[in-house]
DNA sequence: CTCAGAAACTATAACCACTTCAGATTCAGA
DNA sequence: TCTGAATCTGAAGTGGTTATAGTTTCTGAG
């Protein structure tokens, strides 16, 4: 059981997590930049190579989970939807709640995400983290919509929905951007009036 | 004019030449991980720091032009389709012939672009580029549908439409793949018909 | 309880991409 | 012809990242 781990596995996430906390304070008072793997490692008292070993993923992924979860949401939300939801529709609120898309969050959540949306190199780690989804989230859409998951429209929709975080991410309402994109998708583009 | 260029910039477009030569050539024989840009600056003769000041993106950008060219391209498909084409069906036709969708190429460029496609530092930066582009491209469909450039659904649209290379660069049957997705973005996800 | 082995950690050294800088050379235009 | 700017260069340095070899710490089986 995985009730209660072992001392090994503790002190092995507690490791993680101090590394996590000092990279996200020092990220935070100084920029991304202005900050020093060396400097991390040192505040969070391991050495560089244990550093490294615990984040394979490099500086970026520091002060981000691997991402699991995001895609047991989205996976969960597709499969569990109320009767008579679309698809989309799931999607659309599964993802109201979270990333850049809610504004009540405890405020240590918040200065987190501005620092990750006010960075270029985290903010494209965080889509990385996304599309890291893409594969199961087209296996769900797939099986919701008896289409084959290599179905190359299938994997076009999970991916145009996971982009929609970094698109919308950056609007001064988020919230409203990422429902316009939902929009978009279900109804596709209204093919204008023809030129001249 | 610009007819004949001076000296200087013959010159200068010379030794650019020379190291996107050079990065080809030895990536292609040893893989992209497999060549330093020390061995890229040797082969084309000049220092390190010199091959740096033509290619401020870094070693990636080495064997790609700036991406000026596709974005007019892009913008003048939009521009100027003829009458009564959508831009959709513009983006479409324009995409056709161009990128990974294409099989009659000069056996030169067809094994650049496997190199690219194989690589996934070299992805990546492509997919960059075709990025860069968004903003002129959300201006183009905005001025032909009536909309207004900042307009989220607008942008969407030209992000979404600029990740089909690489969406579709790795099918089977890229050209395909391209039609499908474009498809997808002008009728939308058809809402399945509702579960259990 | 013990012991063998796995796993986490460490210091050290190295590699590589990339930047900086001061100085030499080459070119463009007045 | 002369001045200033652009290009190039070597060298030194920064910072992320990996490899290695060895130490400590936990775990599970006997």
């Amino acid at each position: 059981m995985a009730t209660t781990m072992g001392r090994r596995e503790r002190k092995k996430a507690q490791t993680r997590q101090a590394l996590s906390d000092a990279a996200l304070r020092l990220f935070s008072e100084h920029g991304y930049d202005g900050v020093t793997v060396a400097q991390i490692a040192e505040e969070a008292d391991v050495s560089i190579a244990t550093l490294f070993a615990h984040v394979p993923d490099g500086k970026e992924a520091l002060i981000f989970d691997d991402g699991a979860e995001r895609r047991v949401w989205l996976v969960a939300a597709v499969r569990d939807r109320p009767a008579g939801q679309s698809v989309l529709e799931a999607l659309r609120r599964c993802m109201a709640g979270r990333g850049p898309f809610t504004d009540d969050l405890p405020p240590g959540l918040r200065s987190k995400r501005d620092l990750i949306v006010g960075t270029p190199a985290l903010r494209e780690y965080s889509r990385k983290l996304w599309i890291a989804s893409e594969g199961a989230l087209a296996e769900a859409i797939a099986a919701e919509s008896g289409r084959d998951p290599s179905d190359m429209t299938v994997r076009a929709l999970a991916r145009y929905v996971l982009e929609i975080p970094e698109l919308a991410g950056t609007e001064p309402d988020p919230l409203a951007a990422m429902n316009a994109i939902f929009d978009l998708l279900e109804s596709g583009w209204p093919r204008s009036p023809g030129k001249p």
